[in-house]
DNA sequence: GTTCCTGCAAATAATTTGCATACCT
DNA sequence: AGGTATGCAAATTATTTGCAGGAAC
């Protein structure tokens, strides 16, 4: 379905579009949650019959270089990735049980960075707004395991 | 001047008021950019003949604990440490530049999370919001070496 | 065919832990 | 005195690098 976007999306970083790289890229699609390096290793494993986790640890900072995909920096200090359709800007909902990543747009903020550009008497080059909660399913009543 | 409000904030934490720890705070106190465990070493062993890394990391770990201080995760995955006396919730500022935080309050952010929870159908737990740009200073002119 | 990829093994670097000794109260 | 802190050395863990063989264009 996706591959051939995949495979574009690729080309247009100049990277070559390996079947390992595509991997990457396709679970990565599918997966609504963050993952880590070593989970994605895990997953694909299991696909390919060999992929070297300093692979998909290449792999994932490449595609994050591209802005193909995101980082995201947990509390732990350990990194996981993202995938995320919406290029424009916007901000991230993060299920604290779940690990799903939704995104959402919160209105003002350009207001708010002249806001705070007026009281520190500095310039704003860019904020980071990261909403942690539970959703839906995980509000419901679903028990969801934190790692 | 403060000693006795450092000792007063650990004995509240139920931890001893011992010298290095007193260092540890007093030099945060005096800090007004965040600090890393290897930068609070080096200054710390300057003034005492000898400290260990692992105590100035279990120091910093039970003040941010007590909530005596901030963590702050840097996007270089190192932690750095802050200490903040404003103790409402609140969010920060920081200099690309010089590492200066500055504290920021930042109005409309909880009939944000409202909105959030409408959009998502959820439930909100916390927010957090930094802003990075150039302080005053920075912005004025001065080079200022980044990490 | 050439250049870019990938696996493997080994290296880094920040942080943590175990334990014997030394210090606050 | 008695429990808590601390230094030192060693362990842990996520991530990175060097390099030789293999694959994409």
């Amino acid at each position: 379905m996706h591959q051939t976007s995949y495979s574009h999306s690729l080309k247009s970083l100049k990277l070559k579009a390996t079947p390992k790289r595509l991997a990457v890229l396709e679970l990565l699609g599918q997966e609504m949650t963050y993952v880590s390096p070593e989970e994605i290793w895990q997953k694909l494993k299991g696909e390919f019959g060999t992929i070297g986790l300093p692979t998909v640890y290449r792999i994932l900072e490449e595609l994050a270089e591209g802005g193909v995909i995101t980082k995201v920096l947990h509390s732990n200090r350990q990194l996981y990735y993202h995938f995320c359709p919406n290029r424009d800007h916007h901000h991230h909902f993060i299920c604290v049980a779940c690990r799903r990543v939704e995104d959402v747009e919160i209105c003002g903020l350009e207001s708010m960075e002249r806001e705070v550009e007026e009281k520190i008497g500095g310039k704003v080059l860019s904020h980071v707004v990261q909403v942690n909660g539970l959703c839906r399913e995980c509000a419901a009543g679903g028990e969801g395991g934190m790692p």
